[in-house]
DNA sequence: TTTATTATTGTTATGTTATAACGTAATATT
DNA sequence: AATATTACGTTATAACATAACAATAATAAA
């Protein structure tokens, strides 16, 4: 089972964490030959500095001051899609926010869970229940996607 | 394993499982002493007419045209939160949407098959998914709500 | 039955999330 | 350097949802 329970619960290196995160993701991009440019890249950063999933808006805000400059939503919106698209990252549709991926090239399922007190949350892989969700598709005619 | 794929991608008698469904909120409500009024049982008739999911505002053109008035979105939400409170429908966050819930007296999780071709969506209550997915969150110090 | 209480609905305004459309700038390709 | 492609800036607006308060209807209490 792959999980990032512990590192949003416990306490760890933070800076680390997101360094990490941001080289995987210049890796990717080098690879994929796409650019991680500076609003791409400022926003992964303050989704993996936050752990917390953060709406559009909000990272509208951090971003502006990052940059000491206004940001309109759009600006964010496509940075937001191309980090999706890269798989860098996930929207978490009941909370309308995203959130970075913590194995991004792994393929699997997107099981989150999400604490109702605290609002943190852990992203599971769990190859038994991919399994399970799949065979149930497959008896109802769907294509797990 | 419960589920209404069938009910959704078969031919099927549409009215009689309509009014199946709205008898059951019926008794559901009066068991409960809470009150199905008119607007509230127009929506849930609604969704349960179209068996895909609606948004919000659809929802309100729907009622505008049957009640033959303005309908503002507050009446609708209020609606939808009552009938969600009930157990009689679901909100599906990826689609910004409702559908009615084809076992609403059952204790089950939620897990909905949305094809991406037509837009319909089956639910599926399964005893082995909801057993697996409660291990998993115990493994990672979650309790599966 | 009259009054009091509670639940529901109407109405206006506004908050929040997301995208369309079009022009400009930066980068890559030839 | 000229051209094509990709990314960004800007304005406006679409789509989804709720706050606040007034009016009305249903139910309970006197």
């Amino acid at each position: 089972m792959l999980t990032n329970a512990k590192l949003v619960y416990q306490p760890h290196n933070h800076e680390r964490s997101t360094n990490a995160a941001l080289n995987r993701a210049k890796d990717i991009c080098t690879e994929q030959n796409v650019r991680l440019t500076t609003t791409r890249e400022l926003v992964l950063k303050l989704l993996w500095q936050s752990h917390q999933p953060l709406g559009a808006y909000q990272l509208q805000d951090q971003l502006a001051a990052h940059l000491n400059k206004r940001v309109a939503p759009p600006t964010v919106y496509r940075a937001i899609e191309f980090l999706l698209k890269m798989g860098l990252i996930h929207r978490i549709p009941s909370l309308n926010a995203y959130i970075g991926c913590p194995f991004p090239t792994s393929e699997h399922s997107n099981l989150f869970m999400i604490c109702n007190q605290c609002g943190s949350v852990a992203e599971v892989a769990d190859n038994s229940i991919n399994g399970l969700l799949r065979s149930t598709c497959d008896k109802v005619n769907f294509t797990l996607q």
